[in-house]
DNA sequence: CGGGACTCCTGCCAGC
DNA sequence: TGCTGGCAGGAGTCCC
């Protein structure tokens, strides 16, 4: 499901109701996601203090009182929902819909609930199981095997030409694959690097090495980067993307799926001005790209 | 070693 | 209507 805006999303939707408070329970409906949950999970975590979270990459972070790291994964179907303890989605007044909290916690994909001291609920459901969940010591953080390796924050201040330049220096893989390597870009996903490369006029089909000179380096990767962070700085203050169901943990939508110029538009006439293409689907590294072959080179 | 294929899992939808 | 195959926002692991 999420990528960096959506995990963004999902993570201030959290903060807003876990920063400053405490869990009183923990409940699982099974021993594992994509990996086993670690050894007492839940009596880790119960009646600890949430100190404040943060999104790595395509992880939320919730540091705990005590020192315990919580390390989510949404995967590809995971979401959290946020349900009172009068049983309706908080934040949204007498608009809530309650065919959304019918139920939650108790479904068949309803995983873990999480249950603050005044039994508000975070109920978290996914249907594939992508998703993972780990507990880790704060000091042993950055050393954590999933988050070891991950590259820069592409809305941090050392993402750059510079550093796409160096990264890519020796990368023969296709564009397409060098921005989905979350080793070098931290949170990029299909959606949105579909959408960079369009914006920036760069074929995903070329190889990354391509934009690299021996002393220099193409002054489109500056295009690029400023592209890479508009559409994710875009994304991220219209709510993400809802496809299929991905909706925020209180219940609203994300709406930047409305102005995608390229994702899920295969035969769609290319919306930059003056260009007259066509928009194709191509298979790269057993993923969907969708771009502009008239005006991205 | 880098790069790509395969894998996990369920739901959904187009096409027959 | 009902089945089938393909596809889905991720990413670790394996193999060449």
């Amino acid at each position: 499901m999420p990528e960096l805006p959506e995990v963004e999303t999902v993570m201030r939707g959290l903060e807003s109701v876990l920063t400053g408070q405490r869990i009183s329970e923990v409940r699982l409906a099974r021993n594992n996601l994509r990996f086993p949950f670690p050894p007492d999970f839940a009596k880790r975590i119960e009646g600890r203090l949430v100190l404040r979270l943060k999104r790595r990459a395509k992880y939320i972070l919730a540091f705990l009182e005590g020192g315990e790291v919580l390390i989510l994964h949404l995967g590809m179907s995971g979401r959290f929902t946020i349900i009172d303890a009068k049983g309706r989605l908080t934040g949204l007044g007498e608009f809530y819909d309650e065919s959304v909290t019918a139920g939650a916690g108790s479904g068949p994909h309803d995983h873990v609930v999480f249950t603050r001291e005044d039994g508000l609920r975070i109920v978290y459901t996914d249907p594939r199981r992508f998703g993972l969940m780990d507990l880790v010591g704060e000091t042993g953080l950055e050393a954590h095997k999933l988050l070891a390796a991950i590259g820069v924050e592409p809305l941090g201040n050392e993402f750059d030409a510079n550093y796409l330049a160096e990264a890519f220096r020796s990368k023969k893989a296709p564009l397409k694959a060098a921005l989905l390597d979350q080793t070098l870009i931290a949170g990029l996903g299909n959606i949105y690097v579909c959408e960079a490369l369009h914006r920036a006029g760069l074929s995903p089909r070329r190889r990354a090495q391509s934009l690299v000179k021996k002393n220099s380096y193409d002054p489109r990767l500056e295009e690029l980067v400023r592209h890479i962070r508009a559409v994710l700085l875009e994304a991220i203050a219209a709510g993400g993307s809802t496809l299929r169901d991905f909706v925020h943990p209180k219940g609203e939508k994300g709406s930047f799926q409305q102005v995608f110029a390229v994702y899920d538009r295969e035969g769609e006439k290319c919306p930059k001005r003056r260009c007259g293409g066509t928009i194709r689907r191509i298979v790269q590294s057993g993923r969907s790209t969708f771009y502009c072959p008239r005006c991205q080179k």
